[in-house]
DNA sequence: CTGTTAGCGCTTTCAT
DNA sequence: ATGAAAGCGCTAACAG
């Protein structure tokens, strides 16, 4: 037989901690390793009586092939990496949970797994984090979320010639494998629906448009960039919200709540033109616009429509219910996985991916 | 140039994706492969000035053991696996991510990875999955989190053997691998806060104490089990809120929202000895204290005091913002990864180790 | 302190 | 359709 270590007899009963080997289903099914290894890979090639024997052996000895020394031979390590935020983890995005159950459940009905990495704590740059995992062969291909206007880990990514995709738009000049989802027709849908309700005056109640600050909403706070990067979801929402007030008809004002959101929410309440729907550029802060019109002594969905985006689940415990804007978290993922099976399978640039999102319409806008 | 097929000289400079090879930073160095190895595993056993070649030539190529061989031989993945809950990911753990991230910091720190995996999307139950991964030997251990009084996850891993560490304590015959908040402390902390601050009548707004529901708070939502198993942590939250009352001479009132959190929440303000402090198990059930005493015509943190509990964002963002318990996520993830190691490197168990969560005191409270 | 040898478990030619 | 041999890149035992 063969030697585990040399001079010594081993390798039949060897016992490693996690199953059985090729060898030992061999043995035990009464063929070669090459005939365990096809039934596995290539079931064509067996003869079904074998097969039978052999998958009966592998079912008893639960066997698994080791990924390890499969993805050595193979150099396919059926694994991608997710890029975690680098912010507080007391504040975390936060789709960022349901967003990597989806993403893990994509990849897995593909046969991946998903390994998440941060850049090394008290650091920024992510850079040395994805170079140590590439020279490590540990990954196929990237995920990266929140991408920014002009974002280093896709510059990084695409100099390193590893396949990777974004959940966010990339630059023009960039590889165009991301999937985001359509900001500026969700903002569409909003003002239809309000201008269908009656609505003349609109409010949109955005944070600051540039990188993490304590004003800004759980969403941007992924940019790892500090201050200055543009965050190009929100300047897309604002811009839809404002395209479509346009071409409705909408008087439109806007307040970007640099510092407190409550109180610029109630900026747009005050005056004689005071808006009668408040647009939020995320749920915490038609949160801060509910706090806003309660204390005019105003009754949301009655006196005032607000409808929120990512439809976190305080939402609908507010009273009323937030109206809110939902991400096809599940068709993002599967977008997201394609994308990147396309690179690692055909070497294909697998292009941009829209997709839309769904307007919930709930109380609070007179649903 | 070189060929990857046999009979052929190889190795040389093979395009491999990923970086070089041990090999190739050894001709660099002018060194044999052993001394490479060496300088990384047992840098002490290397001249010092071969060991600055080496490190040189390390440099220069960008070079990175690669881990699936290493892993092969050695054995030793690096990984950790973590058991996302099954939830809906438009309804997630609010937690989730902010924990994640805290993992693989902590995960991060001592070498190790995090690999996320669930059950076969339309299951719920994780065995299967769980045992590819070991038959597998993808990873060196696994954490659960939101451990149910009786949970298979807990019963099958220490069957199979396999060193794990669950967030939520285990049950009294079942492997003590575990790290938990005091939640009964916390409570007592937020019992004597409340009488420091002058109340006399407490009520307590929890949620339904079994498995997944309408209902229930996000955390609860990981249960595996359908239905009707226990969530331990609410009913340490419960009782230890329960015990301190009674300590402290506080009158306790306990409301289950089962059905309509507000309305159960407006029962603990009625009546002629309504509570003038509502304690809830979780944020968003604070948030529902929050609506019912608005309902009432009275105003959170003058007439009424809330505190809830897991810090979310949205809290802060109420008004007046809500007192809460923050969990100490890094103190959990690191107590995770410091006991799966231990069992890991030491073979011992770790043992239970408990640890405080903080009470944040804002103006919802009085503070 | 350095180089040689062997083999982790698997898949991939190649030969039967 | 099945068996034999080679080797992915690495580290653990040896010898020098």
């Amino acid at each position: 037989m063969s030697e585990a270590t040399p001079g010594r007899a081993a390798g039949t009963s060897r016992s490693r901690r996690g199953g059985a080997t090729i060898e030992q289903v061999a043995r035990a099914a009464g063929v070669s390793r090459q005939t365990v290894s096809n039934t596995l890979n290539f079931p064509e090639r067996v003869r079904p009586d074998t097969l039978a024997r052999v998958h009966a052996a592998i079912e008893e000895l639960g066997y698994r092939p080791d990924e390890s020394a499969r993805a050595l031979r193979t150099g396919e390590r059926r694994t991608f990496a997710y890029l975690a935020p680098v912010d507080d983890p007391h504040d975390p995005n936060p789709l960022m949970g349901g967003f990597l159950e989806a993403l893990v459940d994509a990849a897995g009905a593909e046969g991946y797994r998903v390994l998440l990495f941060r850049p090394p704590p008290g650091t920024t740059d992510p850079r040395s984090a994805v170079d140590d995992l590439i020279a490590a062969r540990q990954v196929d291909g990237f995920v990266i979320a929140d991408v920014l206007a002009d974002d280093v880990r896709v510059r990084h990514l695409a100099q390193a010639g590893v396949p990777f995709v974004s959940f966010g738009r990339t630059g023009a000049d960039e590889p165009q494998n991301w999937v985001d989802i359509d900001n500026a027709a969700a903002m569409g849908t909003v003002a239809a629906h309000l201008a269908e309700r009656g609505h003349r005056r609109v409010g949109y109640l955005g944070p600051a448009e540039t990188g993490p600050t304590a004003g800004t909403p759980a969403t941007a706070r992924t940019a790892p960039a500090e201050g200055a990067a543009e965050l190009p979801w929100l300047t897309a929402r604002r811009r839809g919200l404002s395209d479509a007030a346009t071409a409705l008809g909408l008087e439109l004002t806007t307040a970007l709540a640099t510092v407190a959101p409550v109180d610029a929410a109630r900026a747009l309440l005050s005056g004689r033109r005071r808006a009668t729907a408040l647009v939020a550029a995320s749920d915490l802060l038609a949160l801060a616009a509910y706090e806003a019109v309660w204390a005019e002594g105003l009754t949301v969905g009655r006196d005032v429509a607000v409808v929120g985006f990512h439809d976190l689940p305080f939402g609908r415990v507010l009273q009323p219910p937030l109206s809110s804007v939902r991400l096809p978290l599940r068709g993002i993922a599967s977008a997201l996985v394609r994308g990147l099976l396309a690179q690692v399978r055909g070497g294909e640039p697998s292009g941009g991916v829209l997709l839309p999102a769904e307007l919930l319409i709930r109380a609070s806008s007179g649903g």
